[in-house]
DNA sequence: GCCGTTTTCGGCCCGACTGTTTTCAGTCG
């Protein structure tokens, strides 16, 4: 049972209360639950397990607590089985057609006895539900339309696959005669994982002449929608852009509407109600009067926030520190000096060990790591020790072939399914990085593969964690084990986490990477490059730590090369391996001195809130606040 | 269903667009 298991338990419930007719703050409150049990790092199965810690959590109250207890212990709750009765999921599941409500689907399921997409594409073709009160032509027709894209599986985009054309589009609109401002809004100025669609604001110019650049673009292939204000079309790659023309002295607040999110657009709104204001795409305004409106900082300072960065906009608590000035300081590209996670074609890169390491050097790096697979990964000629013995010699002659940059010599072990490592422990010392990732038997019920990474990252030889759950979006699943657990123990162990740049994997993902810091976990952004063109990835890494909430001195690829290294010779040499029975070794460098440290679940329990050691007085209103903030 | 130094009851974010309608419901972002 994982989080996102319980989510769309109460997400489903919140779709079939809203066609059953429900109170509507009811139905937000589960839809509000199923965000807050989303983001939460820590699993609600071992929330549920201690007594009060799920009704901690901020929009969770008694009755959500006791039914996520209920679905935990049993898989669902006695109010979704009573729903599901009345409204099949297949049903629910029909809302998420654009053009379909809550309202029309009660209405196709009651009056036509539609139970799912099948049904409804027939009724539609048959032409029944034009007839239908609230229906009509165009609707009919828009169920069709809604029915094809939905068959044509248009799920979100990697933000990466948005990047360039995003880009080439705004830059076009950018060059109309008079045009002031442009920006990429909504979930792409956040530096989401995926993106919907894509909004672009542009002021100034002649609207019909932004307009005509806009939807004359190349990669244009359908104009959904055309006015002076807003046009909607259809990229080749399927992509939705839709582009606003914004008076000048609104851009701010537009801005800010449309990037979003939705949830931190609401709680500004709050605010803004609480001083006698309202606040929308046009301003913030008291009456009849503008308060702000022309830049985002504008309405910020007038609400009394400092200005906040896009990525961090998801209300997770960022309003508060905002109000308190203690937003953090975001890491930015450019402190990363170093990328220590690449392939070569010694394994299954693409390019030579020098190439990839001149690239480094090229994109102003001051060291690099390089970190081909071993053995386990067979087909693509991973590395066993005596490899290892031969690429210390390469890693030399590469050293002095290419000067200005340091080279360590790494490797990308795999955790073998019993949490040893793929590599003899002399080869292992003779390794200036070692990173230990999963690739096989991801699939490991959650207690095992626990024990199987706990185990593997005890190794004293292990420096760095690469795409720690394995997952790639919209492909494979995350692997399932206890991350706060992990995470413990690795702040204790000095293991670092990394945040994997590849666009797919992403991993940690923004609240592992969140939870990671809380806990005191390092982080090192990577990219994983196969290619000297994926070096460039590794901007993704670094939304990914911006939306985190991280700062330069959370991610150890930002510190000179001397500091680095020393962080690194700390977790050589030291504490014995682990055992089957004894996975976490005692005596590793963190916990010396730090009293009976050697049990992760006391340390978990020290630094939580609700805790004498944390006691908060009052249950803070926005999900997934970031803990330990200085 | 959740929440609270102005409340344990009475609140809970906002506007545009669309298509269906004679004044507005439903959907979306």
């Amino acid at each position: 049972m994982t989080n996102a298991d319980v989510a769309r338990v109460f997400s489903r419930l919140a779709t079939m209360l809203e066609i059953d007719g429900a109170n509507p703050f009811r139905v937000r409150a589960y839809r509000e639950g199923a965000r807050i049990v989303e983001e939460q790092s820590e699993s609600v199965v071992s929330l549920a397990g201690e007594e009060g810690r799920l009704e901690e959590l901020p929009g969770i109250g008694k009755d959500l607590a006791q039914k996520i207890r209920e679905i935990v212990s049993t898989g669902t709750t006695p109010l979704y089985e009573e729903m599901q009765k009345k409204v099949p999921v297949s049903v629910v599941e029909l809302t998420e057609l654009q053009g379909l409500g809550p309202k029309r689907v009660k209405t196709l399921f009651e009056v036509l006895e539609i139970r799912n997409r099948d049904d409804l594409a027939k009724a539609a073709r048959e032409e029944k539900l034009r007839e239908l009160p609230g229906f009509g032509e165009t609707v009919e027709k828009n169920v069709l339309k809604a029915l094809d894209v939905a068959s044509r599986d248009r799920g979100r985009m990697l933000l990466a696959g948005a990047w360039d054309v995003a880009h080439a589009l705004a830059k076009q609109v950018r060059a109309v005669k008079g045009v002031t401002q442009v920006e990429l809004a909504g979930s792409f100025r956040r530096r989401r994982e995926t993106i919907g669609d894509l909004d672009i604001l542009v002021t100034g110019g002649d609207p019909e002449a932004v307009m005509q650049a806009f939807v004359g673009h190349d990669e244009v292939i359908d104009v959904l929608g055309r006015g002076d204000t807003k046009s909607s079309v259809r990229l080749r790659n399927d992509l939705q852009v839709d582009l606003r023309h914004v008076p000048e002295a609104s851009f701010g607040a537009a801005l800010l509407y449309f990037t979003g999110s939705k949830e931190h657009n609401i709680e500004l709104r709050r605010i803004a109600i609480d001083k006698g204001w309202s606040l929308n795409e046009y301003g913030l305004t008291e009456g009849e009067t503008v308060v702000a409106s022309r830049t985002e900082a504008d309405v910020y300072r007038a609400l009394g926030l400092d200005w906040v960065p896009p990525e961090l906009r998801e209300a997770r608590g960022e309003i508060e520190l905002a109000r308190e000035g203690r937003l953090p300081r975001l890491i930015e590209l450019d402190d990363l000096v170093a990328d220590l996670h690449m392939h070569t074609d010694r394994t299954d890169g693409r390019e030579s060990l020098e190439t990839m390491v001149r690239a480094c050097l090229e994109r102003g790096y001051r060291y690099c790591a390089i970190t081909d697979h071993s053995a386990a990964l067979a087909m693509i000629g991973g590395f066993d020790g005596a490899r290892v013995r031969q690429s210390v010699k390469e890693i030399e002659a590469v050293r002095r072939k290419v000067p200005g940059i340091e080279v360590l010599h790494g490797l990308e072990v795999d955790i073998l399914p019993d949490g040893t490592l793929d590599l003899d422990d002399e080869s292992l010392a003779l390794l200036d990085l070692v990173i230990v990732s999963l690739h096989a038997k991801i699939d490991q019920p959650a207690a095992a593969m626990t024990k199987r990474v706990l185990r593997a990252l005890s190794h004293p030889a292990v420096h760095v964690m690469g795409h720690p759950t394995g997952r790639q979006i919209g492909s494979r699943q995350p692997a399932e084990f206890d991350m706060d657990q992990v995470l413990g123990y690795a702040a204790e162990a000095g293991v670092a986490m990394e945040i994997n740049a590849q666009p797919n994997r992403l991993d940690l993902n923004d609240t592992n990477a969140r939870a990671a810091k809380a806990r005191g976990v390092k982080i090192v952004i990577d990219t994983d490059a196969h290619s000297v063109k994926q070096l460039d990835q590794i901007r993704y890494g670094v939304f990914v730590a911006r939306r985190a909430g991280l700062t330069k001195d959370d991610v150890l690829n930002t510190q000179p090369f001397e500091a680095f290294r020393k962080s690194m010779r700390r977790r050589n040499g030291v504490a014995p391996a682990a055992t089957e029975d004894r996975p976490f070794a005692p005596g590793t460098r963190a916990s010396r001195g730090a009293g009976n440290a050697s049990d992760p679940s006391d340390k978990r329990k020290a630094s939580r809130p609700g805790t004498a050691a944390a006691k908060s007085p009052r249950k803070p209103r926005a999900a997934g606040r970031p803990r330990d903030h200085k």
